[in-house]
DNA sequence: CGCTTGCAGATTGTAGACAATCTACAAACA
DNA sequence: TGTTTGTAGATTGTCTACAATCTGCAAGCG
């Protein structure tokens, strides 16, 4: 997908018509649903009620919930249905490692040979999140804080990282949470993204990925925190909200 | 699946029965089937022949292939089929990079603090190389090496970058050549497996981390050499040997 | 009164049938 | 002779139907 027409020659009807199988939108449909928030965490994902509200057969409904099963987005019971997958703290805490790797070493890559064109771009992203600091506007800094992020990785220019970074960002939100533990933080985030496209145009490797390493880590352990601070009360209403609990009731 | 039940607790029927549909078996055996060369890079896979072999209808086969297709092992195209992927140079290189990042941050955090035990099967591993290397013998030398670098990422933690690990090699290995790339060299990566031990267990992350990635990128440039060398006769072939080529024929 | 057990409804797993599309070959034409 | 076009066979895409399993409730039993 993303390698090929990377951000240029829109996709003709004729090809849409040939890549676009009713699974394939149907898979994508649900994802929506389930990044848009529509399906929270935990909530049982029934075939009938998806093929009815989609306008398709089960069969296109089965095949997409495999396909979404692979990336992690639903978690597939035998016999019992497919659900959306809770993701641990711990599992989170994972992915914040990895995404510092990742972003580690992309910007020791950057850091040594950086587009002009792609250096303007990163800056302008960070002005633009300077000034929603500056207003304390989270709705409007997390967005472009997941671009700078994204520009980053885009830019090493792994493909094959991007995709999996993607894939792993796309996992993260499903653990909510997170998004919430950069409030009152915007200023001190800022900060670091200022050093760290100072250090990339500097062009100082070690520095740019030690800096963007201890970057995520930071936004990871503030996850941990907010996430402690709420989980009582939080765990109890996710354990209320699901219907049947991942392990299988004996009785 | 890797994340419960962790090398122990044998599942039991009960269990297997719960979990494994058909669906799931139908993946695992073609992914054997891809993974163990018996469907070569390109190959096309008939949803009504794998049914008929595996004795179940055509249902399970194509949510099989979907899931098949997310893990990147096969690639479909919509009213022609789906064909075993075959992964460019190209993405082998990047695929190599990423492994690097991975083995670094592997390297760093097992210098920092690794359990005897782990250490101590780390170099089994090394030594039964040695032994290989003198000999000579790629056969026992190759499994050996896949296992010493998924140990050192399973031992450095992180559950999702190992899941991730093993997809990225998984997926590497439909690229055939880059085996044979290792001919040959089997002193130099030997010595330089000995290096990285001795670097964890002396406890110097940095260098552990650096080691095991100029390693991984060595054995990276191996592989170029060895596709190059190979690849005017060897692209003839595959080109030969491939019914539909990528493109869709426009006549 | 609490626990077990059996049944009814609903949901998922699988199979088979039909429609849409593609591929290949052969016939017709310039 | 080379190109185009039409058609037959095969393959894929989707739907419908049936079997297997689960869930929840109520009746039976201690």
């Amino acid at each position: 997908m993303s390698t090929q027409n990377q951000a240029k020659n829109p996709p003709t009807a004729l090809e849409i018509l040939q890549s676009q199988s009713l699974t394939m939108l149907v898979q994508k449909e649900i994802e929506r649903m389930i990044v848009g928030g529509e399906l929270s965490a935990g909530a049982k994902l029934s075939e009938n009620t998806l093929a009815v509200r989609l306008g398709v057969s089960r069969g296109p409904v089965r095949e997409a919930l495999r396909g979404l099963e692979q990336t992690g987005l639903v978690q597939v019971e035998k016999n019992r249905g497919v659900f959306v997958r809770q993701i641990p703290v711990e599992e989170a805490e994972e992915i914040y490692e990895l995404r510092a790797t990742f972003d580690q070493a992309a910007g020791r890559k950057l850091a040594a040979h950086i587009a002009p064109a792609q250096l303007k771009e990163l800056t302008a992203l960070m002005a633009r999140m300077e000034k929603a600091s500056t207003r304390n506007d989270l709705d409007a800094y997390h967005p472009l804080n997941l671009r700078f992020h994204d520009a980053l990785i885009e830019y090493a220019g792994n493909r094959k990282m991007l995709h999996t970074y993607r894939r792993l960002v796309n996992e993260l939100n499903l653990f909510r949470r997170h998004t919430l533990a950069q409030r009152d933080r915007l200023p001190a985030s800022t900060r670091e993204h200022r050093q760290i496209v100072d250090a990339i145009a500097a062009g100082q490797p070690d520095i740019a990925g030690q800096l963007l390493y201890d970057h995520v880590m930071a936004s990871r352990a503030r996850m941990r925190v907010a996430h402690e601070s709420h989980a009582q009360s939080a765990d109890v209403l996710t354990l209320a909200k699901r219907k049947s609990p991942t392990p299988r009731k004996i009785k």
